[in-house]
DNA sequence: ACGTATATGTTTACACCGTAAGTTTACGGT
DNA sequence: ACCGTAAACTTACGGTGTAAACATATACGT
C-alpha cells in the first residue's frame, strides 16, 4: 500500500504520452469513446488516473492525440498525375480510417482537427487540387465538399447501427407504426439499416469528383 | 426553505415535457449543449433537478426531444413538380435549422435521429425521390448522399469557428509554423476560417443534385 | 560519495454530474 | 373530511475531471 518500489520503474516500463494515447485508442476501439475515463484508462496501464497527468495536459489533450493518431494512420497514395484518382483514393483511405475508429467523428465534433497529422493530410488534398488547376477558392469549395461527404458518411456509419435497436424488444412494434405513418421510410428501412457503406461512399465520391471536374473548365 | 406553498402550483405554471424541452433548447442555444445539466436546466425553470424526472424519462429523453424539436422546425416546401428544386429547398431548410441550433449534430451523434418529426422529414425526401423516378435502391443512395452532405456541413460549421482560436494567444505562432510546414493549408486558412457556409452548402448541393439527375436515366 | 533537483508515481480532496429512493405538499373526487 | 395521486423537494450514491500535496527513484553537480 505505501508504495512498492518493485512496481515502480524496474518491472513495468515508464509511462509515455504515446503509450497513453495508444492505450486510449485501444480502449475506445473496444469499449467506445463515451466510456473512456481517466481512471479506467489508468487501470489499463496499471497506473492511477493522476499519473497520466505527468505526460498529458488533460483529457482533451488525450482526445487531440487520438485524433492525430487516426490521421497519421491514413496512407497517402503516390502522386500519379490523375488528380481524380488521387482524390478518390485519399477519400477512401480516410473513410477506412474512420471506419476502423468510429469514435473519431465524435472526437472531431468536440475538439476540432488541426493536429500535425491532420494538417499534413489536409495539405496533401489541397495540393492535389491546386495541381489539378483549381483556384484557391475552388479548391476550398472542393475541400469543404469532400470533407463534408466523408465526415457525413462516417457520422452516419457511427450512428446508424443502433437506430432500430434502441430497445431491441419493440423493434417490430416500432416498425409497424412507422410503416403506417411513414410508408417510404418503412419500405427503405432494410436498405437504410443494413447497407454496405464502402460502396455507398464510393458512389457519392464519384458523383462529387465528376461534378468538381465538370466545373474545372 | 421547508416548502413554500405559494411557489407550488398556483403562481408558477406546472412543468411539462414540452416546457422542459423548450427550456433545454433555449439553454443549449445560449450556452452550448455540453454545458447543459439537469441541475442547471431545472434552475432555468425554477425547479430542482429531480422534478424534471416527473415529466421526462432521463437526460437522453431530453436529448431526443431536442432533436425532434429541430426536425419539427424545418419547413417543408409545397410540392411543385420539380424534384430538383424541392430537394434543394428541403436541403437548405434543413441546413438552416442545423445552423440555428448547432448542437443538433452533436446530439445526433450521441442519440440517432428517428423521432416522429425526423421520420416525417425523411419520408418526405424519399417520397420526392421516388416520385422523381428513382428506384428504391437509388433513392436510398441519394438519401445517404444528401444527408451526408448536410450533416457534414453542419458538422464543420459547428466545429470550425474555434479551430484557430483554441488558445487565442498563440494563433500567430501556430499560423507561422503552419505556413512553413503546410503551405497550402496556410494559404487557404482565411478561406477555411471565415467563409460563408450558406453559399458553400448550396454549391455542393447543386453538384450533388446534378449528379443524381444525370444518373436518373 | 554525497546532497539535491527532477521526474514520475500515489493519495487525498473537491466540485460537479446523472439519477435512485424516500419524503412532503397540494389538488380533485368521493 | 378524507384519501389517492400528482408533482414537487431532499438526500444520497457512485462516477467524472483534475488541483494539490506527498513519496520515491533516478540523474547530476560537487
Amino acid at each position: 500500500m505505501p508504495y512498492d518500489p518493485d512496481m515502480a520503474t524496474q518491472t513495468r516500463e515508464t509511462l509515455t504520452r504515446d503509450r497513453i494515447i495508444d492505450a486510449a485508442v485501444a480502449y475506445a476501439d473496444a469499449n467506445g469513446i463515451e466510456s473512456l475515463s481517466m481512471r479506467k484508462l489508468g487501470a489499463t496501464l496499471d497506473v492511477e488516473a493522476m499519473s497520466l497527468y505527468n505526460h498529458v495536459a488533460n483529457k482533451d489533450d488525450i482526445y487531440d492525440g487520438m485524433i492525430d493518431y487516426v490521421f497519421a494512420s491514413i496512407p497517402l497514395p503516390e502522386p500519379d498525375g490523375d488528380w481524380q484518382n488521387e482524390i478518390r483514393r485519399i477519400g477512401i483511405a480516410g473513410m477506412d480510417a474512420f471506419t476502423v475508429h468510429p469514435w473519431t467523428v465524435t472526437l472531431l465534433m468536440i475538439r476540432g482537427n488541426f493536429g500535425p497529422a491532420a494538417l499534413r493530410f489536409t495539405d496533401r488534398v489541397i495540393a492535389t487540387l491546386n495541381d489539378a488547376g483549381f483556384s484557391d477558392e475552388d479548391a476550398h469549395h472542393a475541400w469543404q465538399m469532400l470533407s463534408s461527404h466523408t465526415m457525413g458518411y462516417a457520422f452516419q456509419q457511427a450512428t446508424n447501427p443502433g437506430v432500430f435497436h434502441h430497445s431491441e424488444s419493440d423493434v417490430s412494434l416500432q416498425l409497424s407504426s412507422v410503416a403506417a405513418e411513414f410508408p417510404h421510410v418503412a419500405r427503405l428501412a432494410p436498405l437504410l439499416t443494413q447497407c454496405e457503406y464502402g460502396s455507398e461512399f464510393a458512389f457519392g465520391l464519384d458523383i462529387i469528383v465528376d461534378g468538381l471536374a465538370a466545373r474545372l473548365n
